[in-house]
RNA sequence: GCCCGGGUGGCGGAAUUGGUAGACGCAGCGGACUUAAAAUCCGCCGACGAAAGUCGUACGGGUUCAAGUCCCGUCUCGGGCACCA
């Protein structure tokens, strides 16, 4: 008997032609049917999937595949977030205007995701590039203006002074430079639209306590990020420069300088102040000393991101202004430093060099004094190699007054004494800002305002909406199109038909995707939302990159609320469970090349291995010379390490590399792409089918009493196998698990040797078991597999397999025996053993004795169904 | 710099609540089949040791009858840091 090959390449097209001809995975509002929403975040157009998209959405199809299995209503959508930057680089390279290249990348990587397999419902297909769904995100920010929730400040940009344009922080190298001008980047502040996400900094901090269907790692990022803190805000008196008494009048400033601390028990140890350059102080300083305004002028030749500011050189320069310590009544100096931000807090910070890092650090460069006010309460010491930082078993020295007390009392004493001395008020700080959205670039959602000619904004009304972009454009230089198109930004001011100018920036792209999962739920609604969202709504699980953890899903938890506030959902947040994957991951080869690096692919290459089969080197075909082996790095264009999904599914069919994907690390963990174990998976699929194939099984009954060992053994496996599956997939989201274990099975099942009806039917409930629990991996193989096995339903409307509590039984269980925690032998004892017999069997063992040998046994430690220590000494 | 995570055989990883370290897969080695190769099948596979056994989860300490797992410190790799998405 010879069986049919697996042929991958048919079974694939024609068990998707099938799902295609039913509409499979279209879904409706069932009452009565308990839903189950699983989202995965919607990918980038870029153009070709990248086997990051593969394994991201792999995870979501098994977990959609094995809650319809489970009976739920499940909703599994997709979409494209379509605008952004790399379409407007495209474009300036290509010359084509972003929306067809972004239309053109749609089409074929929707293609791709249906080459996979994946369980979609692409009737509710979102395109945030397209009116139908940015109109709503405009009216909705139209209300959050209404509301008070938009507002328009001054922010920081970075500013490329040769293209006279703002640069994203990507585009701005390491040293500073414009990535296309090469010219340094200025730091620059422009009036800029900003939503209030203080405002809801409370309970997107208090949620988190609740949300424990979230990774903890994300939690703790999160509230990290809010970054509540207490303290207490007040004033430092302006003594004067000098030997001089402030001259506030002509300085035309304010007589004290404000700060914030979370330290008010440090107070009596602040040696110093530091302001920001754009400081009002500051600024006045830099009329009487041309050193501080080349300091100033200094501080704007840097990048705008926190880790540029916080690697930077701490530098600084004395203002020449005095302030008073409010609690030791010192004259102390106020410096401008690079490193205080007037966007941060208010601007200006208190310097404590003897309990703060920074400030020990910037006192010991520049020579100011460094103070001790607490020290241990325990082990008490000085500070001469760097700040303490504790707070707990300390006691304050050196603070007058506040002398001898812990960190709570000296906290809340010093804290009264600001509040009535210092115009202090104890106040509650977040770290986290309110979210820039402004964009002051082409391919994003316009936003819907017009200025009238005193500069005021307004609302465009809705029956104006949409403010559509522009799509038909041709770049003349860098900067936005619609920025130079007097036909899009020259209007009318709404309700008054006076001339106005319309807003030319967009949205930040995290806009659309902080509520493309409600739209999902109603994606043709003639409303933003409608009741459809309450039905589906929150998403019950998520599943997304690590990378994610702050920025989209702290905006969109807060898009959430604000969604609720305007009565549009009833739930408080959006994601009830949230997976977040690891990257995937591939060897690098690379020649230096003039100081830079230059990757080759793998094709490229000549691999030589060492006897371990390890990788010892490669050289280059073309050449014949040798190349360097790097490190394994994600898989990226810039590295030449990318694999493409298609090759593989070319080569090996979708369903190898949805199991690949999956079988070699824990989701959360990154997945080194590797081609020997793709082949792997691919052996034991094409073992599968030919077993399957040939399997003497067929389906009938049996008495559990009447079976063989054997057959008890295989029927113990296949309902352990069941048991640990839907523990791994349900529970503890560990996909490579449940295939170890589905291997095992297999590897079991191939071994066995059906004798007579009930070895057949044992086999054959092995066998359906195995292919139930395999489908949501691989669901092109085990759709043909299920008829192959007799059955005419469609498999991926099959119920889960159920447990046979019964046939996990066993009669006699064994148990490790351990002398002083050392392995020295394994007993068989009763599966209902009683502790005193374990120990009884375990020191009757010649192994153990001879350990034990003659000293006097001190303790036994039984655990059930595990092991048995012996401490003997 | 700050916040978060990781480090276990030749390799990816398993060990779920502190209880047999190395499941499953890859690579390698040996064998069967074959004119041969591929494919397939069977066996071996942490280190040292003749064996008994000893050692072994990045490194240094600690807690415990028992530590990959908990605690303290260090090194190192990765993710994020607000205009990449």
């Amino acid at each position: 008997m010879t069986a049919a090959p697996y042929d991958f390449r048919a079974i694939e097209s024609e068990v998707q032609s099938v799902w295609v001809k039913n509409d499979a995975f279209r879904a409706e509002e069932l009452a009565g049917a308990e839903k189950y929403y699983c989202l995965c975040m919607l990918p980038y157009p870029s153009g070709s999937l990248h086997m990051g998209h593969v394994r991201n959405y792999t995870i979501g199809d098994v977990l959609s595949r094995y809650k319809r299995m489970q009976g739920f209503n499940v909703l599994q959508p997709m979409g494209w977030d379509a605008f952004g930057l790399p379409a407007e680089n495209a474009a300036i390279k290509n010359d084509t205007a972003p929306a067809k290249w972004t239309y053109a990348n749609i089409e074929e990587m929707r293609e791709q995701l249906t080459s996979l397999g994946f369980a979609y419902d692409w009737s509710r297909e979102v395109t945030t590039c397209r009116p139908e769904y940015y109109r709503w995100e405009q009216w909705f920010f139209t209300q959050l203006f209404e509301k008070g929730l938009a507002y328009r400040k001054m922010a920081v940009v970075n500013w490329d002074p040769v293209e006279q344009t703002v640069l994203a922080n990507e585009q701005v190298d390491a040293d500073g430079r414009g990535w296309r001008s090469g010219a340094k980047v200025e730091r620059r502040e422009i009036p800029q639209w900003f939503l209030k996400i203080t405002d809801y900094a409370d309970e997107l901090l208090e949620e988190l306590d609740r949300m424990d269907g979230w990774p903890d790692a994300v939690r703790t990022m999160q509230r990290n990020w809010i970054g509540r803190s207490e303290g207490v805000e007040f004033d430092f008196q302006i003594a004067g420069r000098g030997d001089q008494p402030a001259d506030v009048t002509e300085d035309g400033l304010a007589d004290s300088i404000r700060v914030y601390t979370t330290r008010p028990d440090t107070v009596a140890g602040v040696t110093y102040m530091a302001v920001a350059a754009e400081h009002p102080i500051a600024r006045a300083a830099a009329k009487y000393s041309p050193e501080v305004a080349g300091f100033i002028k200094s501080c704007a030749d840097a990048g705008t991101s926190e880790a540029a500011l916080e690697t930077l050189e701490k530098r600084g320069v004395p203002l020449g202004y005095e302030a008073l310590n409010p609690v030791t009544g010192e004259r102390i100096p106020v410096w401008c430093a690079n490193f205080v931000l007037m966007s941060y807090g208010t601007g200006a910070v208190m310097a404590v060099p003897g309990h703060d890092q920074r400030d020990f650090e910037f006192a010991s460069k520049f020579g100011l004094p460094i103070k001790q006010v607490v020290q241990s309460s325990k082990s008490p010491s000085g500070i001469e190699d760097g700040a303490f930082l504790d707070k707990q078993d300390t006691v304050t020295i050196n603070s007058g007054a506040f002398d001898g007390l812990d960190f709570p009392t000296a906290f809340e004493k010093t804290a009264e004494h600001l509040v009535l001395h210092a115009n202090g008020a104890k106040k509650v700080n977040y770290r986290l800002r309110d979210w820039g959205i402004s964009r002051q670039r082409y391919w994003g959602c316009p936003i819907p305002i017009v200025y009238d000619e005193d500069g005021t904004p307004h609302a465009v009304p809705e029956t104006e909406l949409p403010v559509k972009l522009p799509e038909d454009v041709a770049y003349s230089g860098v900067n936005s199109p619609i920025k130079e198109d007097p036909g899009f930004y020259e209007t009318t001011v709404p309700g008054t038909g006076k001339p106005g100018t319309r807003e030319t920036d967009t949205f930040d792209t995290f806009f659309e995707s902080s509520w493309y999962y409600a739209r999902y739920c109603s994606p043709d609604a003639d409303s933003m939302l409608d009741e459809r969202a309450n039905y589906w709504l929150p998403v019950d699980q998520y599943i997304g990159g690590i990378e994610h953890a702050v920025l989209h899903l702290l905006y969109a938890r807060f898009f959430h609320k604000l969604m609720r506030d305007v009565g549009l959902v009833e739930s408080d947040e959006p994601f009830t469970r949230l997976l977040t994957q690891g990257m995937v991951i591939a060897e690098t080869f690379y020649r230096d090349a003039d100081g830079k690096p230059e990757y080759f692919t793998r094709d490229e290459l000549e691999l030589e291995r060492d006897d371990k089969g390890r990788i010892s080197g490669a050289t280059l075909k073309a050449d014949g010379k040798p190349v360097s082996v790097g490190r394994i790095e994600k898989m990226s264009k810039s590295k030449s390490n990318g694999v493409d999904p298609l090759a593989m599914i070319e080569r090996y069919g979708a369903d190898t590399v949805r199991l690949f994907s999956m079988s070699d690390s824990p989701p959360h963990q990154s997945l080194e792409w590797k081609e020997g174990g793709v082949e792997g998976m691919h052996r034991f699929l094409k073992r599968l089918w030919r077993e399957i194939d040939d399997l003497d099984a067929a389906d009938g009954d049996f008495d559990p009493a009447d079976l063989s060992e054997a057959e008890l053994d295989l029927r113990r496996k296949t309902h352990e196998t069941i048991a640990k599956v839907t523990d791994d997939i349900e529970r503890r989201m560990t996909f490579n698990t449940a295939i170890a274990s589905m291997m095992e099975l297999f590897n079991e099942l191939s071994r066995f040797k059906p004798q007579g009806d009930a070895g057949r039917a044992v086999a054959h409930e092995a066998a359906s078991a195995l292919v139930r629990l395999l489908q949501p991996f691989v669901p092109h193989a085990t759709h043909a597999l299920w008829e192959k096995l007799g059955y005419t339903t469609a498999l991926l409307n099959e119920a889960w397999p159920e447990v046979d509590e019964d046939a996990l039984k066993r009669d006699a269980i064994s148990l490790v025996v351990q002398v002083n925690g050392k392995r020295r032998a394994e007993v068989s004892v009763a599966s209902d053993a009683s502790k005193e017999e374990c120990e009884a069997v375990a020191l009757a063992n010649e192994d153990v004795q001879r350990h034990v040998g003659d000293a006097t046994v001190r303790k036994v430690i039984v655990v059930p169904g595990r092991l048995v220590n012996i401490v003997a000494n």
